[in-house]
DNA sequence: CAAGGCATTTTTGTATGCAATTACAGATTG
DNA sequence: CAATCTGTAATTGCATACAAAAATGCCTTG
């Protein structure tokens, strides 16, 4: 399955809605992507089912698809099993690191710490992807890793609304410090809970991320 | 997407797969698969498709679609992350289930306890589902439900070898009866822990499991 | 007899056409 | 004037046709 078209399209699309330029809601008629790209109602249907099944679009039998805009509560579902699985990939970061892959995670950090002291704020975005990597491939758990990327990448429309937030760069880096510390450490629990509280809403102002929200996302697109 | 077809496609080709008529490896080929129901390649394209997004079958572009054939190594790492997906329902559930929910779980339990003492192994396979049905709503987070659920499914052609196990049926009601008082008692942590060891593969013998393992699974099918 | 290359055959990937369902707009009626 | 019904347009679901790549078997050749 999947021909090269088909991948690219899922990569294309993918992009264009993680990082926002077709918001939660818009819909994706398969003709309209089809003339855009130049290719034929089929592989774009595969393309939107993929891109459906990581939870990105939202299908619906017999009326399309569109950008999935999950509802505040689905939100807050999804950030509380991210947190959970990017604690299990620090905690079992902190034990199964290979040496290589502690200075890999050092050096990482260090790219963030540069961005930060010169307020690069879009460079951080990429260290701080980088930064995580390192932690999923030290965990050793390919499945895991992968899980964990998909969920992140579907929350990472959400997930910039927050970092815009003022000092939010500073505190995030700051956090990576007291991550990088445990895991080094070999503190599997510390290195836990401190991913936890790192990727959890509640680390910034709740009522700031649910006011930042695009509309509509308060209820469900389905209902 | 996805029409009535596809759906049914998907579940029928989901069933044979987790029961295990269709083992782990086999090829499935489009047209084969479109004779036998009687539709044309398209929606069983879009079937295969959506198996291969839950992991249950495996597809490379322009070489076809195969029954997943995980290797040890990949099952072990699902293991891992399901155990922390089961524990994580449990300790919400301990936190947040109702009273109605407290006592489906209860009926659950009892239920389970009748297959066990009526020896019903078949009886209780199902009974057990219901016991884990019961926390999933429990937890009160539909996205973690349905991740675990679905992690639960593609494991189940290799948990069953497991339950098959002599006194596994007993061993596993015992385990549900402390992780029942855990959760009636709102002891998260606990119940947590419990469900972990619960759904782990060193519950039982591992040695016993890999034994089991279908012919293959010791390796990549994708190598 | 074994190994490699070539043609055939099988299977997947994409395009297109048709049928069925849904959304929309205008007209009709209470 | 509002609500509903109906006809039309637009869009999805499925089937079929064609193109391209890979698997298979046979033949040639060393």
């Amino acid at each position: 399955m999947a021909g090269e078209r088909v991948i690219e399209l899922v990569r294309i699309l993918e992009q264009e809605i993680v990082t926002g330029v077709l918001a939660p809601g818009e819909r994706l008629d398969e003709a309209s992507l089809a003339t855009r790209f130049g290719v034929s109602r089929t592989p774009v249907r595969e393309a939107l089912n993929q891109l459906a099944s990581t939870g990105l679009v939202e299908v619906r039998p017999r009326r399309g698809a569109a950008v999935a805009a999950p509802g505040l509560k689905e939100l807050l579902e999804m950030f509380e099993v991210m947190a959970e699985l990017e604690g299990l990939c620090g905690r079992l970061a902190a034990r199964r690191m290979s040496g290589e892959e502690r200075a890999a995670l050092e050096a990482a950090h260090e790219a963030c710490q540069a961005c930060t002291e010169q307020g690069d704020s879009d460079g951080y975005y990429g260290a701080n992807v980088a930064f995580h990597e390192a932690i999923y491939t030290g965990c050793h758990n390919r499945f895991l890793a992968e899980q964990t990327r998909a969920l992140r990448n579907r929350l990472s429309p959400y997930r910039r609304l927050q970092l815009r937030r003022v000092n939010r760069i500073d505190e995030s880096f700051a956090e990576h410090e007291a991550v990088l510390a445990a895991i080094l450490a070999g503190d599997a629990d510390e290195a836990d809970r401190l991913l936890q509280s790192h990727v959890t809403v509640q680390g910034g102002s709740f009522a700031d991320f649910v006011a930042n929200l695009p509309v509509g996302s308060d209820r469900q697109a389905t209902a």
